[in-house]
DNA sequence: AGCACGCCGACT
DNA sequence: GTCGGCGTGCTC
């Protein structure tokens, strides 16, 4: 019996899921007559205006600011154990505040969608039993003219506990129609029941989430590790200097070029928490979550339970992902962003692969988190080691890095005799140039080709061309619904809208003068068709989003690839994503001109990204690589800067100019984001919400309201109001004063919107 | 967000 | 004569 539990606290403080950034309070359940000790991380269901819904405990609270006489009591127990632990609401309410965003939604997001409706948090199990009238009516020999129904019954009969739906299936397969036949006479019925083997976890008597189950033995890991191979001086240096820090909360900017080994770093340090007996959680982009490296976990770690996260679940794999996680038994947690808020029992280690990577930015819908900063601030509350790695890192963790938040750990050298690759830039105004290829590049390509190599050829634009237009009139094919140009994908014979998905069959000539229509520029599937001309004979892959649509197709294409079949590759982002490529000796880069001269100030750190993780996939293994990149600005700072310095050399020259600007991370932002179906409406709505802000403070600056860059799109239109300050606490003080009052406005309601702190993209 | 309540147009 | 448009208000 819990003591003094219940004795002051008297109302449940709990978040539910709606856009309102409160909570609420209601009067404990009661059962008979006593009030039900709730805790907080607990799913209650709540009558909320008319409906009934799930709510989360998030606080038991003696008081409450609701007007008099408004609060209403919980209807049921939903849990009889938390589904949150503190340390996981802490993080979630730490979100919610961060982020200025609805507590009830940011709880939901941690949750699985049929978690979220109530779904129990251990696997219920379907069992059938006969029923009283059932066993008279089979101890009578009946149904006499249905004898499957009877057979069923017999064995319902027989079994005192009932049999579990599972084990009738193995038994006999018709079986389903004869219990609904049963179960119509009332002679049966279905119950559903907590599975034999997770009644003893989930058993409400336990001390804490993890009684009963946290038995994990300290020492070797049960059946050994896979083979491990031996550790570069780096890599040696690495894994000692996190384990010489200890069990303690220190962030970790694990800087290893492509091929310097960080994978193994990982897998040594999950290796030593799984050898303690604590668990450990592994976030990779969402591209990047790659069967290659759950394979190279399982490889390692072959009897360690794992689950895996990610965004292509059902919502039945999820729950069940999720229910792994939550008892306990998976000591492996790998997933995409949202798997931050995976609740990990006994977490000891976190590690986030490639942080640069914006995949980790929820950057639509509502709730819009950072899941690599939400990782740091998990591991800094749990007291556990974090380790951000990266071979191009974000310059806010190389500033976090240089300020002494985090300690850096270098891994500056391939691993085995791999060279690295040499960089060239290839000046577009003194060469001839077909289908996007300058005579130098197909030269390179030649060469590399006939030296028996492979060539990768990236370009960052899917479809066939950019543009269609009109060779008379000028006229070019537009979006109906957005401020964009139509692609063309000639094999598909269609004209589609990268940004709305519109399609529509491809003109043969001008809608406006009858003249004859030519596709203009370059994409994915015309440079491969330009080289399958040049190159006649030599099989060609293609990696976007046109020729991968699934998993499977994209190991097809990598299978191609990597086993020598094809010998070029034209690809999109898609192939800098993690895909060991070791015979391709030279990368020709087409067009990295597109991130020299944007309005957005993190361009040039994207491109220099993308152009060092594209060189990345040459010479992985003994040949040293060859990268051709081609621009029209050979002279352009940070080109020249990436050739002659490298990454480190670019991000410091970044940062410098990132200081001098006052951009991050030397100052904070958030953006109000909107978009209506006018312009007017949009912008109307962000100007009222500057005259909401009254004056600011010195250390504080609105910018805007602008359009976005693309304003229309799929028929609304976007724009934005910038908020920044050199001040976090600032910046944050002022969001929760403005926030209130732009909410409260009567264009918020005809407009949608949302704050995005920490904006990644700024259109 | 939902879900009500509340006043003004085209139809079973 | 009603069904239904979405403006406004509320959710402990």
């Amino acid at each position: 019996v819990d003591k003094d539990a219940a004795v002051t606290t008297t109302l449940w403080r709990v978040a539910i899921d709606t856009p309102l950034r409160r909570l609420f309070d209601y009067l404990p359940l009661e059962q008979d007559g006593a009030p039900v000790p709730g805790v907080p991380g607990m799913r209650v269901r709540v009558p909320f205006g008319r409906r009934s819904v799930v709510a989360v405990i998030v606080s038991l609270e003696s008081e409450s600011t609701a007007p008099e006489g408004r609060l209403r009591r919980a209807s049921a127990m939903i849990d009889a154990q938390p589904v949150f632990d503190p340390a996981l609401l802490a993080l979630l309410t730490w979100a919610a505040d961060y982020y200025h965003h609805a507590p009830g939604e940011v709880i939901a997001a941690a949750l699985p969608r049929l978690a979220r409706e109530g779904a129990p948090r251990t696997a219920l199990t379907e069992w059938w039993l006969a029923t009283a009238a059932g066993r008279a009516q089979h101890a009578a020999g009946e149904p006499r003219r249905a004898p499957r129904q009877r057979e069923l019954l017999g064995r319902l009969a027989a079994a005192a506990t009932g049999c579990a739906a599972t084990e009738l299936d193995a038994a006999s397969p018709g079986w389903r129609e004869a219990a609904r036949a049963l179960a119509g006479r009332g002679w049966a019925l279905a119950q559903q029941q907590p599975e034999p083997g997770m009644t003893a976890a989930a058993a409400p008597t336990d001390a804490g989430p993890d009684a009963g189950l946290a038995a994990t033995p300290a020492g070797p890991l049960a059946g050994g590790v896979g083979p491990a191979p031996e550790l570069a001086a780096q890599q040696q240096s690495a894994v000692d200097a996190v384990v010489a820090a200890g069990d303690r909360f220190h962030a970790w900017l694990l800087h290893g070029i492509t091929g310097s080994g960080k994978t193994e770093v990982y897998l040594r340090l999950a290796q030593r928490q799984l050898e303690r007996g604590r668990r450990v959680l592994v976030l990779v982009p969402e591209i990047g979550l790659t069967p290659q490296l759950v394979a190279r976990f399982a490889a390692r770690f072959p009897t360690v339970p794992r689950a895996v996260l990610h965004s292509g679940l059902t919502d039945t794999q999820r729950l069940a992902a999720w229910r792994e996680v939550i008892d306990g038994h998976a000591r492996l947690v790998l997933g995409t962003r949202s798997a931050v808020f995976a609740p990990v029992p006994d977490l000891g280690l976190i590690v986030v692969d490639e942080e640069h990577d914006a995949s980790f930015k929820q950057h639509d819908g509502g709730f819009r988190y950072s899941a690599r900063d939400l990782a740091v601030v998990r591991a800094q509350a749990l007291g556990v080691p974090v380790v951000l790695g990266s071979a191009t890192p974000s310059l806010e963790s190389l500033h976090n890095a240089l300020a002494g938040r985090y300690t850096r750990l270098s891994l500056p050298r391939r691993a085995a005799h791999a060279q690295p690759p040499r960089l060239r830039l290839i000046d577009l105004r003194g060469e001839s140039v077909h289908a996007g290829l300058s005579s130098t590049a197909v030269g390179a390509i030649e060469r590399h080709l006939a030296d028996a190599g492979q060539v990768l050829v990236y370009i960052n634009r899917r479809g066939y061309a950019p543009t269609l237009a009109c060779t008379a009139c000028g006229w070019v094919a537009p979006c109906a619904d957005c401020d964009a140009r139509m692609t063309v994908h000639l094999s598909a014979g269609r004209l589609r809208c990268h940004h709305c998905g519109a399609d529509r069959p491809l003109p043969n000539q001008c809608p406006q003068c009858g003249y004859a229509v030519r596709p203009v520029g370059q994409g994915t599937e015309r440079v491969e068709a330009s080289l399958a001309e040049t190159f006649a004979g030599v099989p060609i892959a293609r990696l976007d989003r046109d020729v991968v649509r699934h998993a499977a197709e994209l190991e097809a294409v990598v299978d191609r690839v990597a086993s020598g079949a094809a010998r070029i590759l034209v690809g999109t982002q898609m192939v800098t994503k993690g895909h060991d490529f070791p015979n391709v000796t030279l990368v020709v880069v087409l067009n990295a001109d597109h991130g020299l001269f944007s309005t957005d100030f993190r361009a040039a750190e994207r491109l220099a990204q993308t152009i060092v993780q594209v060189a990345g996939r040459a010479g992985r293994g003994d040949r040293p690589g060859e990268v051709l990149i081609q621009t029209e600005y050979p002279e352009h700072p940070l080109l020249a800067g990436l050739l002659a310095e490298g990454f480190d050399g670019f991000a410091e020259r970044a940062l410098e100019e990132r200081r001098s600007a006052g951009w991050p991370p030397f100052s904070r932002l958030a953006a109000l984001r909107a978009s209506a179906t006018t312009a007017e409406a949009t912008l109307e709505f962000l100007a009222a919400a500057r005259r909401a802000a009254g004056h600011v403070p010195a250390a504080l600056r609105l910018l805007g309201p602008a359009p976005a860059a693309l304003a229309r799109r799929a028929g609304r239109h976007h724009a934005q109001l910038l908020v920044e300050s050199t001040e976090r606490a600032v910046l944050h003080r002022f969001l929760d004063r403005w926030l209130p009052t732009v909410e409260a406005l009567p264009e918020a309601r005809r407009t949608r919107w949302a704050l995005d702190v920490d904006p990644l993209e700024l259109f």
